[in-house]
RNA sequence: GGCGGUGUAGCUCAGGUGGUUAGAGCGACGGUCUCAUAAUCCGUAGGUCGAAGGUUCGAGUCCUUCCGCCGCCA
């Protein structure tokens, strides 16, 4: 079998800076990148941008700002925030890269070549803002993606014949039962292409910022396949150079794509059926996580919190957030996020568990025994429990790959702590300090055997751990006299290899406790850093998204950008010269729109217990609210009622439905049972509240 | 609406092919030790395993229906 092992993220896109969901795919693809390299391994670690199409275009002009200059901005940010994060990526694309370029249109030509690619018209909607077509949807239809309406446009594109690969895809799947992981993203992408597939348009003309399509410069290639094309080109596809072309042959197929779940499709769907129009070998698998969720601080009022990364790198460290995200988070699910956990996790863990061990078991080496790795005595003074440490040291060590294998990364972490936790009663129950003041041979060899135990499970336990907290395993290698942890060769773990008198370096804490005030200054780090613009996220603040451009849709951090989010989510403006902490400012105020508007319709949802779809007159216009108040409130009981409406908050979409605005309501009691704000006396509608 | 998944202690999760009193970690509470980062270690926490039926000598573990949540698709 051969040696290498090809990894990639996807690459970001350039739209918005990066935050801490980003830096979860990465770290996690950091972390198989470097127990790969651990294995001995030649491993190549692709991250990277992804910058063309219609959404940078436009953000750039909102900031004024070519295009070029705007990605650049954008990208290096991401790759600062991987540098500060230390992760060890082989290179760092950008799609906007001249050998990308070539590489894309070589692709394209192949795909021609092959006979994959043909001209053809579209007639129908298509959505602007997410470059989508919208099939089978009347004139004015809703974009599925983002709600806005969709324009109907006759244009001529060039097509790939996606539809002559279901048969294809579909025996992938069964032959290849790994190509999608987890299982549940297979059935998914599975029960698609069995609904069948259509030709899929790979060009647009609307628009000028991307690549040009060969031999016919007035199309560029639609971003997805510029896009999924980064994963060849960055290893050298599409090269004229021998040396580029050697590096592809190496290099490709990907072992591992690791994307988030808003991406799937892309990736297993039109990525294999690319590759095998191109003539090209599939990755062997893909791998799609969940997302990470921000959990309300309850200690003040609700609100989203887009956490960045490089606040808990500052407040804690590189490490405490690796392993907090690789722990906590059942790896493939969604997962949330709170300082409150992360601090509780580190302590718990870190500090407590390992740290603890690390420090007692060296500093009693160091006290009893100069500071020389004791001998284990083969027999008097030996003792059942010794083997048993070893052989939970020898099962945590297989268990511990099996689970790494098979994706279940907090599983096998779970599994190395218990070793810790097996040492650390170990040593309570074995009681090495009270063997520490006598002098007898008997009690020097037990004490010798006790510590050489626990230094060994502590080496064991340091080498597995390396890969996800790579920076404090090496301090606490080090501090076990073993010289640098990136030369050990992890497949050769196993117990009993601690040489016999090593000399032990410096012992000093690696895992410094975190106490309460932490969490604090973290909040207040990122209450500082959070500009007066408000990028808001597209499911109510919630979620970070991190891979996908499918899903990030958010407008640029433009100057007067509103929130479009969940309207009580929005984080107070604040602005080095502008009103006190936790207040407003009058101008603040002002944006919000509100107006009296009457119910003119009331409706449920289906299937949405607490939604109700309103049309709502407000004067000028009627509009279409949904609201979540259908437990409190009859839809029969509101039609005639006056309320009041935030007239200009951006459209959101609910159920399917378009909510145009958001209907005012007190939150009483701990269910936040919804109360309509209302007058005492008749006011117009349309009036506006101020 | 179609398909798929899921619902186990306060929280996060384990619980192949059904079998004694349903588990772990964290948190909480009480206690202990003192080598160690006020860490470790021990004990306690009494969860109708979403609900109701069914199959079975026996079901968290299989079947049916219902409810909740989630995903994909339409």
């Amino acid at each position: 079998m051969d040696n290498k092992f090809y990894i990639t993220t996807p690459i970001y896109y350039v739209n918005a800076r990066p935050h801490i969901g980003h830096a979860y795919t990465t770290i996690v693809c950091d972390m198989m990148a470097r127990r790969e390299r651990m294995l001995g391994k030649d491993v190549f670690f692709l991250t990277g941008t992804d910058e063309h199409g219609v959404h940078v275009e436009r953000a750039a002009q909102a900031a004024g700002k070519p295009a070029q200059q705007w990605a650049d901005e954008v990208s290096s940010s991401f790759r600062r925030l991987w540098d500060v994060l230390g992760l060890s990526y082989n290179k760092f694309i950008r799609t906007t890269d001249a050998e990308h370029k070539r590489g894309v249109q070589e692709m394209f030509r192949r795909l021609r070549d092959n006979g994959y690619i043909y001209k053809g018209k579209y007639t129908g909607q298509y959505c602007v803002f997410d470059e989508l077509y919208v099939d089978s949807a009347g004139p004015g239809a809703p974009c599925p993606e983002c709600g806005r309406p969709t324009e109907t446009v006759s244009e001529e594109n060039y097509f790939f014949k996606l539809s002559a690969f279901e048969e294809k895809l579909l025996k992938l799947y069964r032959d290849q039962p790994d190509f999608i992981r987890p299982e549940t993203r297979r059935n998914e992408v599975a029960s698609f292409v069995r609904s069948g597939l259509r030709d899929l348009s790979v060009t647009r003309s609307t628009f000028r910022w991307g690549v040009p399509v060969p031999d016919d410069p007035g199309h560029v290639i639609y971003v997805w396949l510029d896009a999924l094309s980064n994963y060849c080109t960055a290893i050298g596809f599409g090269s004229p150079d021998p040396a580029d072309q050697q590096r592809f042959q190496r290099y490709w197929p990907a072992d591992v794509h690791m994307i988030g779940k808003e991406i799937v499709r892309f990736h297993c769907v039109y990525w294999p059926a690319f590759l095998m129009a191109a003539g090209l070998e599939l990755p062997k698998t893909i791998v799609a996580h969940g997302w990470l969720l921000f959990e309300h601080d309850k200690m003040s009022k609700s609100r989203g919190n887009v956490v960045r990364a490089e606040t808990i790198v500052e407040a804690m460290s590189r490490d405490a957030l690796r392993y907090f995200l690789l722990r906590e988070i059942v790896f493939g699910q969604d997962g949330s996020f709170s300082f409150d956990a992360l601090v509780q996790r580190y302590n718990a863990d870190l500090a407590n568990d390992l740290g603890n061990l690390a420090s007692r078991t060296l500093t009693m080496i160091t006290r009893y025994f100069g500071g020389q790795v004791p001998y284990p005595s083969p027999t008097e003074a030996r003792k059942p429990a010794d083997d048993e440490i070893a052989e939970i040291a020898r099962r945590t060590i297989s268990e511990f790959n099996a689970k790494f294998e098979k994706f279940q990364f907090s599983h096998a972490l779970e599994t190395a702590w218990s070793l810790v936790s097996a040492v650390n009663k170990y040593l309570v129950e074995n009681e090495p300090w009270t063997l520490g003041e006598k002098q007898d041979d008997v009690s020097r060899a037990r004490l010798g055997t006790i510590l050489y135990t626990s230094a060994e499970a502590l080496r064991v336990v340091t080498a597995l751990a390396h890969p996800v907290i790579p920076e404090s395993s090496a301090r606490i290698w080090a501090q076990l006299g073993l010289g640098e942890i990136v030369n050990f060769k992890l497949a050769e773990l196993k117990w009993g290899q601690l040489p016999l008198g090593t000399k032990i370096g410096k012992v000093e804490p690696v895992f410094p406790r975190a106490d309460k005030s932490v969490v604090e200054k973290m909040q207040a780090m990122e209450q500082e850093r959070r500009t007066p613009t408000v990028e808001t996220e597209k499911k109510a603040g919630a979620a970070a998204q991190p891979a996908g451009r499918a899903v990030e849709v958010k407008p640029a951090p433009a100057p007067a950008a509103s929130a479009a989010g969940a309207p009580a989510t929005t984080p107070a403006a604040k602005a080095g010269a502008g009103p006190p902490e936790g207040k407003i400012s009058i101008d603040d105020f002002a944006k919000v729109e509100l107006r009296v508007g009457q119910v003119k319709l009331a409706e449920k949802v289906q299937g949405a217990d607490k939604l109700l779809r309103l049309e709502v007159d407000l004067g000028s216009e009627t509009r279409q609210v949904v609201a979540g108040i259908a437990e409190a409130y009859a839809p029969e009981l509101l039609i005639g009622r006056k309320v009041v409406i935030v007239a200009n908050l951006a459209p959101r979409k609910l159920r399917g439905l378009v909510s145009d605005g958001m209907i005012v309501a007190a939150s009483v009691g701990e269910q936040g049972k919804p109360v309509l704000a209302g007058f005492l006396e008749d006011v117009p509608v349309g009036a506006k509240l101020k």
